[in-house]
DNA sequence: TTCGTACGCTGTACAACGTACGTTGTACAC
DNA sequence: GTGTACAACGTACGTTGTACAGCGTACGAA
C-alpha cells in the first residue's frame, strides 16, 4: 500500500496534457487519459459526498472494462488519478462574466458557482484545500475568481497577499456551508434523531447545558425540516460580504 | 471491511460512558475505556494532520500490547473509536470564562481556543463538522461557545438559529485557517515548489493566468517563507468579527 | 518478408486494513 | 466442585493500493 515514486512533475505534466513523447510501437492503446477521467468522474459522482474516496482503482478498471493494473499505464497511481478527477471539475464548471458589476454582485457570483459546484459534485466540498491541485483547471478557476475581486482590491487597497486571503475566505465559507446541506440531506431525518433521543433524553441536562439543549434542538429542528434551507447559506454569505465591506468603509468597525 | 452493527445509541452510551450493568464473571479487564481513548490519542497525534486516518486498530492495540480483537470488547469499532478520541479532545480543551468582556473579545477568545486545539490536535481540523459527535466533551465546548455569543446575539437581535449559523461560521473559519497553517509547516519548503516549478514555468502564461501567476506567487510566497505567519489568521478573524458586526449597527452593510 | 524490440496489458502476489467467528481460559455464583 | 459469563485472542475473509514479471502485439529496420 505504500504509494509509488510520487513525481510532482509528471503529475503536473498529466494535469496540463504534456504528452510524453510516447514511440508508435507496441499495441495501440485502449483508452485515452479523458475517458478514464471521465469515468473516474462519474463514478465519483455515484458515490455522494465520499465520492473520491469510494473511487477505487479496481472499480474504476472494471467499469472501463479493463484490467486494474491496466491504469497504471494512463495514471501514476490513485491520488494522482484524484486530482485529475477534481481539476477536470473545476474546469468544467461555467464561469460568468460579471465584469463592470458591482463588487458585491461579483462575489455573490462567485459563491453561487462554488455552491453549484459544490451541488453537482459534492466531493468536491471534502477536497483538501491546503493542497492546490496546479491543473489547468484550478488555474482558471483561481483567475476567474481573482478577477472577481478586482474592484473589491481597489476600493479596499487590497494587496495581492490579502486579495488571496479575502478568496479564500470566501471559498471557505462556501464550502462548509455545502458540508453542512450535504449532512442535512437523508442523515437527518427523523430517524436519525429517534436512535439517539433516547439516550440524550437522559444525558443532555437542560440546567447544565441550557444554551446547548435550546440552541441546538433550534438548530436541528431547523436545518432538519421544512424551514427553509436555504437560510445558512444566506447568512454566512451575507456575514462574509459584511466583513470584506468592512475593509472599503471602516467606519463601523471599530 | 463493512462496518458492524453501528448502534447509535451504544456510541452514545460510551460517549457518556454510562457504563452497561456489567456483572463481575470472569477474568478481570485489562483496560478501561479511558486508557484505550488516551493511547488512541497519542497515537493519532504522532500521525500529524490525519492523525486520525493512521489510527489503526492493529496499531493501536500493538501500542497497548493486547490483540487487535481486543479491543472491540472495549469499543464497538473504529469508527467509535475516532468519535471517542474526538471528544475526549474537546473535552480537554481550556475554555475560559470570558462573561463580561466584550463580545469581540469574547468571540475573540473562542477563535483562539480553537486555533490551539487544532494546533495541539491537528487531527481536529480534518473531523467532518457535518457529523455532530454529541459526546459531553463536544457538548461542553458547544454550550461554553454559544455563551460567549449571549451579548453579541442581544445586540444584534439574534435567535437561537442564527447563533448557532454565528457560531458555525466563525468556527469554520477557524478551521479553514488551521488548515492552511498545517498545509504551509513543511510542505511548503523550497523544494516543494522547486519539484514543480519547471513544469509550471512552461505551463502558467502570464498573458492567460495575470492574476493567477501574481496572486498565487506573492500568496505561496508569503505563507511559505519568513513573512509573519500570522497574517492569514489575523485576516480571518478580523472579516469574521466584522462580518458579525455589521448584524449590529446594519449602518455601512447596504 | 522477417525479425528484434518497445510497449500495452494483465495474472499473481503482498502488505495492510477492519472485523466476523469460534475457541480458550479465567474467576465468580451457586 | 462445578456451571457459566465473559475477556482475550488465533484465524480467516474480503477489501484496498500497487510491485513485478510475463505475455503478446505491431512497428522499425533488415
Amino acid at each position: 500500500m505504500p504509494p509509488m515514486t510520487d513525481d510532482p512533475a509528471r503529475t503536473l505534466a498529466l494535469l496540463w496534457r504534456l504528452e510524453r513523447p510516447t514511440g508508435t510501437r507496441g499495441p495501440r492503446r485502449g483508452l485515452d487519459l479523458d475517458a478514464v477521467v471521465a469515468t473516474a468522474t462519474a463514478l465519483a459522482d455515484g458515490g455522494g459526498p465520499d465520492g473520491l474516496a469510494t473511487l477505487t482503482v479496481r472499480r474504476l478498471a472494471a467499469e472501463l472494462g479493463v484490467a486494474p493494473m491496466t491504469l497504471y499505464t494512463y495514471v501514476p497511481g490513485r491520488e494522482e488519478l484524484a486530482d485529475l478527477v477534481v481539476d477536470a471539475s473545476y474546469a468544467a464548471a461555467p464561469r460568468a462574466d460579471t465584469t463592470g458589476r458591482p463588487w458585491r454582485e461579483r462575489l455573490t457570483a462567485v459563491a453561487e458557482e462554488n455552491r453549484a459546484l459544490h451541488r453537482r459534485h459534492p466531493w468536491t466540498a471534502r477536497v483538501d484545500p491546503s493542497r492546490p491541485v496546479l491543473g489547468p483547471g484550478e488555474t482558471a478557476k483561481y483567475e476567474h475568481e481573482l478577477a472577481a475581486f478586482d474592484d473589491l482590491a481597489d476600493l479596499a487597497g487590497l494587496d495581492d497577499v490579502d486579495r488571496d486571503a479575502a478568496l479564500t475566505f470566501l471559498l471557505d465559507v462556501v464550502r462548509a456551508a455545502a458540508l453542512v446541506e450535504q449532512g442535512s440531506a437523508g442523515d437527518d431525518g427523523p430517524e436519525w434523531w429517534a436512535a439517539r433521543a433516547p439516550v440524550l433524553a437522559r444525558v443532555l441536562d437542560p440546567e447544565r447545558y441550557p444554551r446547548a439543549v435550546r440552541v441546538g434542538t433550534a438548530a436541528g429542528a431547523a436545518q432538519g425540516s421544512a424551514r427553509d434551507p436555504d437560510r445558512a447559506w444566506r447568512f454566512g454569505l451575507a456575514r462574509v460580504l459584511d466583513g470584506l465591506a468592512a475593509m472599503v468603509s471602516p467606519g463601523t468597525t471599530r
